[in-house]
DNA sequence: GATCGGATTCCCT
DNA sequence: GGGAATCCGATCA
């Protein structure tokens, strides 16, 4: 079933980040279904977080829809050629996001695999944030949807992931953050294949 | 208007 | 393990 709104507004982005793995996120892009099993995942609190985009409430064209009420979609480009897909979370004005970082593909393999130019099932297919949304078809046009609209939304199938199969370790990417750099706000299903590398 | 750098990935060594 | 690709947003003027 598509997980409720409610799930997303919740004031703790970490305790979300950890139950998002198990989930499932899909997209319908022109009419195709992809998606998959989330096993990677990180927090970004817009409070004592400086690796967070809307850190002291920086509010800017790229940063606005952060302060929606959350459950909706905050995509952007990052490093000019990868779209990074992230979930707005908390409720309005307290702008918390949840960065999906690693998929396990489920459905609509065949046009995943078309999207990203690979020719079998194998970790670069969706494994890395800058990958799983090419493979599920995500652009900055999701910037602002809701994730309760038929074009991307998260699904919960049951089977919880136990907290001893849940690993907690830095975020990468954001020695910018100082100190923060440090928080172990990445969560990762112990094992999953489909985990960016570890740094 | 110009400059700087990034929540990454790929390819080469 | 290291550097390149590549462009938008942020910042400063």
């Amino acid at each position: 079933m598509k997980i409720p709104i409610e799930f997303y507004r919740r004031p703790d982005p970490v305790q979300i980040a950890r139950d998002l793995l198990g989930k499932y996120l899909f997209t319908r892009i022109d009419g195709v279904l992809t998606g998959g099993r989330i096993v990677e995942t990180e927090a970004y609190a817009h409070i004592n977080d400086q690796a967070c985009h809307s850190h002291l409430g920086r509010y800017t064209s790229r940063t606005q829809v952060m302060y929606e009420p959350g459950g909706v979609a905050y995509a952007y480009l990052i490093y000019g050629r990868y779209t990074l897909f992230n979930i707005i979370t908390n409720e309005a004005s307290k702008a918390d996001a949840v960065l999906i970082r690693g998929l396990e593909p489920t459905e609509g393999i065949p046009e995943m695999l078309l999207r990203r130019g690979v020719a079998s099932v194998q970790r670069n297919l969706t494994g890395g944030p800058g990958l799983l949304t090419q493979a599920l078809g995500i652009t900055t046009a999701l910037y602002g949807t809701s994730l309760t609209s038929d074009v991307v939304w998260l699904e919960d199938r049951g089977a919880p992931v136990p907290d001893t199969e849940i690993r907690a370790s830095p975020r990468v990417g954001i020695d910018y953050a100082g100190t923060d750099a440090a928080l172990p706000w990445r969560f990762r299903i112990i094992g999953s294949p489909w985990t960016s590398p570890a740094k």
